[in-house]
DNA sequence: TGCAAAATAGCACGATCGTTCTATTTTGTG
DNA sequence: CACAAAATAGAACGATCGTGCTATTTTGCA
């Protein structure tokens, strides 16, 4: 049977917009079936716990993110194009998630000091997509397109620092630069980092 | 009578350990009962609102920042020890906020599409802040000790980033390094932004 | 020291939460 | 079509939430 499957995938379809609002905390059982128009138990049955819908959810979003944002990267030629794709796509992607949010952020917010499945599930996510991130530095290096005292690890780290500032300014404090401040901070890393030649064409738009 | 006053800052204080924990949205009048040894309805009365506890407690943090990062920074010159010391002392109070947490942080991922009073008065303290290191990097370049292309809005900007990247990769991910590269990070922007005499001498520490 | 006012406690309310149990409906297949 | 299995509904549980009401206690001043 085939049917419950296909409920469920609904439900988490309608938690994956509830979470990205409210966060993972917020998800609520009763809500969730008032909005699928299924009963409450009927909702908790695909699940058995709200751990593991907060599980379902996490999984399911971090599936998106690959989708949108990685694999289509991966066609990129290593090294800076590749880089490069990875943080144009990734802004992309934050440039949706303004109105609706993101639950890499919340949820690294709820979960930070809440150890357990759920926590875990959402930092491996998480570390999975910054280890990517970083991979395609090192293989930036590796091509010789950064100068030889490129810190890679820090670089990711400053590319990060962007996206969480973005996220900030822009969907708590309305700022409406903060879009082209992120796109220039990258610009910024490159033309530090990268070798002479290679610096910095603008972000594709 | 002032045994009122007394027994209201307890119970902000009890408040401001728990909310940096658990989040404003954590914050509940039967837990913070059962800390201060009170009852609901006595911690209740102080406030009459839950929403203006979390005001409550916002302002003393905001208080409490105020006095351990911006005050002691606006002893130094203006300009470029001024910009150093805001960030040094941010950075301070950051190493103890990795146990405890950030309520600018976690606050602006609770209430950033909730508009309301906790809001309001959430987004006006970080504004004041934020608005205070740009204005010090905006003197910095006023004391020339700026190149003339420096764009003080965009530094502003990927310092904050540098900060929350710290709260995440530390405080969520665990990654004993995110220190040193808010530092590095730092440093870098300086470097690049700075007159050539004047560059980054170490965060003193 | 007495007394009004301020501070705190006690109790109950309706609502919502996650979860469990049992019944009912729907599904896919022989 | 029949029938077992899967999917969903319904009702109830104990807990917790913010808040309102009414006592009771404590405070500080006359």
């Amino acid at each position: 049977m085939q049917k419950g499957e296909q409920t469920k995938l609904a439900i988490i379809e309608a938690a994956l917009g509830l979470a990205a609002q409210i966060g993972l905390e917020g998800l609520s059982i009763g809500v969730l079936a008032e909005v699928t128009q299924m009963s409450k138990s009927g909702v908790f049955a695909h699940f058995g716990s709200r751990e593991e819908l907060q599980i379902s959810v996490i999984r399911e979003y971090y599936a998106r993110f690959s989708d949108e944002v990685f694999f289509p990267a991966m066609q990129e030629a290593r090294g800076l194009p590749r880089v490069r794709a990875l943080f144009a796509n990734w802004m992309k992607r934050v440039a949706v998630e303004l109105q609706s949010g993101c639950i890499f952020i919340s949820g690294a917010v709820e979960f930070d000091d809440r150890p357990g499945p759920v926590r875990d599930a959402l930092a491996g996510s998480v570390k999975t997509w910054l280890e990517a991130m970083y991979r395609a530095v090192v293989q930036a290096k590796e091509e010789g397109q950064l100068n030889a005292d490129a810190d890679e690890e820090q670089m990711a780290f400053e590319i990060h620092g962007l996206i969480l500032a973005l996220h900030y300014e822009a969907r708590f404090l309305k700022n409406p630069d903060a879009i082209a401040h992120a796109n220039r901070g990258f610009q910024n890393i490159l033309a530090r980092d990268g070798k002479a030649g290679v610096s910095a064409p603008p972000v594709s738009n």
